[in-house]
DNA sequence: TGTGAAAACTTATTTAT
DNA sequence: ATAAATAAGTTTTCACA
């Protein structure tokens, strides 16, 4: 799908807010509402804008610890490696799980609600799951930034 | 603020899709509009809800490169600190910032159109930046899990 | 805290340019 | 591809249990 200069803006503005109306981008864009429904009916349908989810606040409700976790494995070949993988992203507590380069294979982030529910999901769950040959923690001291937005430009597209 | 089950259970599904109405929820919970949409409100007002977002497919948008890069600095003086924290966060390229524990200090999560605009990234704005000893960069090869849902449960609250 | 109904607003269609 | 009008549905408020 080509996206012209208003589909850019719309997208920016939906990745801010979710909950502004078509009437509000319509009148920020000098259009009507229909046009604007129609160009994010077709941004929904052409996979472009995924879903809309309510971000929380972590720390509210009591899910302050995250932790980073560097995880290199034993075993590359297919097999081994898809039964590690299955078995960590089917763990709750991993919310993004990426293979990565580096001198490390994967990495997972991880919420907690302390250190003790930390400690034992290394002890009971990761320690469970075959084929781990090292890992390495980062525990976020702070979280500085966190962006669900992708900055749009012309390059890519 | 004390949330019941029917506050984590809205929650729970708002994080996974802003758009359910109210009317959906209501009839889920067995409960009319009005308590599911006061409860939604005061659940907005706590901050418990910060934000309502739409989730895009990077890829769909040609943001098909993400990067790990970790970071430690010479100086972990206040001032020189929060200058290049203050530098870090402001990059637009910069979806994510963390001070962590570990082997380096500061982890950052970053997206690129391809593999220049990233070398640019490196060699234009990072090393632009004062304090950096040391960079150690984890292209991601495949992101096999991403959510933004934080599991709620009894226990943090 | 919750119900039910009414008012205000938004979405989604239709028709026309 | 957009505008204007409209029908259908949703949000929001309010009196009351």
């Amino acid at each position: 799908m080509k996206l012209d200069d208003i589909d850019i803006r719309i997208l920016e503005k939906l990745q801010e807010n979710a909950m502004i109306t078509a009437k509000e981008l319509a009148s920020e864009f000098a259009l009507t509402t229909t046009p604007i429904y129609e160009r994010i009916k077709k941004l929904q349908q052409s996979g472009i804008i995924k879903q809309y989810v309510a971000l929380l606040d972590a720390d509210l409700i009591g899910k302050s610890i995250t932790v980073f976790i560097n995880i290199t494995i034993k075993d590359h070949h297919s097999e081994k490696r898809n039964e590690f993988v299955k078995r960590m992203e089917k763990l709750k507590e991993v919310v993004e799980f990426y293979h990565t380069s580096g001198s490390f294979d994967f990495l997972a982030k991880v919420r907690f609600s302390n250190i003790q529910e930390f400690r034992n999901f290394l002890v009971n769950e990761l320690s469970s799951i075959h084929n781990i040959s090292d890992i390495e923690s980062q525990i976020v001291l702070e979280e500085i930034k966190y962006s669900t937005k992708i900055i749009l430009d012309k390059t890519g597209l």
